[in-house]
DNA sequence: TGACAATTTGGTAAAATTACCATATAATGT
DNA sequence: ACATTATATGGTAATTTTACCAAATTGTCA
């Protein structure tokens, strides 16, 4: 592969590595219905502050969240609408998969 | 986090994390296009057999191709369209993200 | 049947990711 | 200035992922 091929599938690779966590589809699922600060979005995971905030770094490098200082809160909302959409495609992908193995299994399933 | 939520999350990570690979994008794009073997994909690609028969594993428990062996041969093609999309989304991310940037060290971008 | 080709599987070392703790930084109120 | 609250960063152990080698499996062909 050369190197401006494997530049492109890199730059890609970071967004989809940044989704790729269950903390941060969660994240992102929950700044998509409204931006939250850190210390909400610490107390609906549960796990310890500098986890939150190390997930929500990644996301932010990735360019799928802003942050935005206020007094000493950051509250972070959706940057990329485009997120949503890449769950809604798995989502189809699970569904599809789930659709396939019980037609195997004999199994009806509703939509 | 409840388990039926947490099930929702670790479900769509797992697609998401198939796609998380500079290979496994590659082998998503090549096999959107025509379906091949693992020896051409092996060639194109130049990693031990081995790594590219797990790359394609792990893609085909995710739901993404599909596998048919013809003789001695094993033939992938894609089997969610919907990756593509999922590549397409990151790819808006990304340009998104670098017309940004862009404007910020004042220079500009072709579309 | 035996040699060969294509692919998968098992084992393993190296690299990357994750989660916690401790510490640092920044803003606010006393 | 000092204590407090909110967040980020550095360090680290545990876990996961990756890539290779070797060996097993499957199908073809002589």
């Amino acid at each position: 592969m050369n190197i401006k091929l494997k530049n492109k599938y890199d730059a890609r690779v970071k967004i989809i590595k940044a989704m790729a966590h269950s903390t941060r589809l969660f994240i992102i699922d929950e700044l998509s219905k409204k931006e939250k600060c850190v210390c909400e979005l610490q107390k609906m995971i549960g796990d310890d502050f500098s986890t939150v905030s190390k997930h929500l770094t990644i996301l932010k490098n990735a360019g799928l969240v802003l942050s935005n200082k206020r007094s000493n809160q950051v509250f972070y909302k959706i940057d990329a609408s485009c997120a949503n959409k890449i769950i809604c495609c798995a989502d189809n992908i699970i569904k599809t998969k789930l659709k396939k193995e019980s037609k195997i299994a004999g199994i009806k399933i509703s939509n």
